[in-house]
DNA sequence: AATCTAATTTATAATAATTATAAATAAAGA
DNA sequence: TCTTTATTTATAATTATTATAAATTAGATT
């Protein structure tokens, strides 16, 4: 999710209708590296559009899922979906304290690793989480 | 969790009671490799002692977490906790349409892993789930 | 520009996993 | 056996997300 019209192009050509919420939807995504959950951006969109609903956010989300323009990231110890406009693969760094996720820049790994088969699975995708506790964070528990 | 009198004299030196259901859970639980969530450990319980209640069950489970006897899988696209006595770390498959969870044997890898530093943050732990379609599923959908 | 129709938005209810509460019960120690 | 405190149970509460259905609107058609 790097360019706003090229995405309105393609959610239209699948027949979608750009209504100006999906539009403004859109646009707190793009080059949004803080992986939001549906509340956090239904709180900034509220700003811009006070009459808004929660559940456009979530239908928003879902389409632009189905059209592989995000990705849902599942926690453990945290029960909200985390939305990442970056599709593709990379692991992540979970802060257990201030909940931030943090991309991690991979060096070589098999990155553009699309299909695989272990142990006779067919693998689709790969879900990689670092646990832990970020710098600020860390520092912060130290002194406490 | 290999040894149920072992689990048991640990959980009575860290002040807690043995009860039957307790136990009950315990030996369900052991050799378990199946992931199952916290109503599965409860339908199976029930047949053994039809008057438990779910609550017991998620108790024992998060008793059995904070004694670190068990860990806890979260999963993109199932929304119930999976829990998994084999706490060594280790990678799991997770087949998308049985649901089914299958540990990764690993190779060589960095498994005695415990503490490490990626970006600045200290992790105390690693998740690695791949998603896919376990042997039976890919046939079954291979016909369709 | 006015009309049409299906998709979308909205408010709200429903769902589902898990946690909280508080009274009844029971484990373990004296 | 008695006592204390943890545990169990039934049930309510919480929370993220999805479903529903009436009102609105995007975008195509006239
Ligand atoms: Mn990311
Ligand atoms: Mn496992
Ligand atoms: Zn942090
Ligand atoms: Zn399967």
């Amino acid at each position: 999710m790097q360019n706003i019209d090229e995405l309105i192009e393609e959610a239209q050509k699948q027949g979608y209708k750009i209504t100006p919420q999906r539009r403004e939807i859109f646009k707190i995504l793009v080059n949004n590296d803080s992986h939001p959950k549906a509340e956090d951006i239904y709180n900034i969109l509220k700003d811009r559009m006070p009459d808004v609903s929660l559940a456009t956010v979530y239908n928003t989300l879902n389409m632009l899922k189905e059209l592989g323009m995000i990705d849902a990231i599942a926690l453990f110890e945290d029960d909200s979906v985390r939305y990442d406009p970056t599709t593709k693969a990379h692991d992540h760094l979970y802060c257990l304290h201030c909940n931030r996720i943090v991309d991690v820049e991979k060096d070589q790994d098999d990155l553009g690793f699309t299909e695989k088969e272990i142990s006779g699975f067919q693998i689709v995708k790969r879900q990689v989480t670092y646990y832990g506790y970020c710098p600020e964070c860390r520092d912060i528990l130290k002194t406490t």
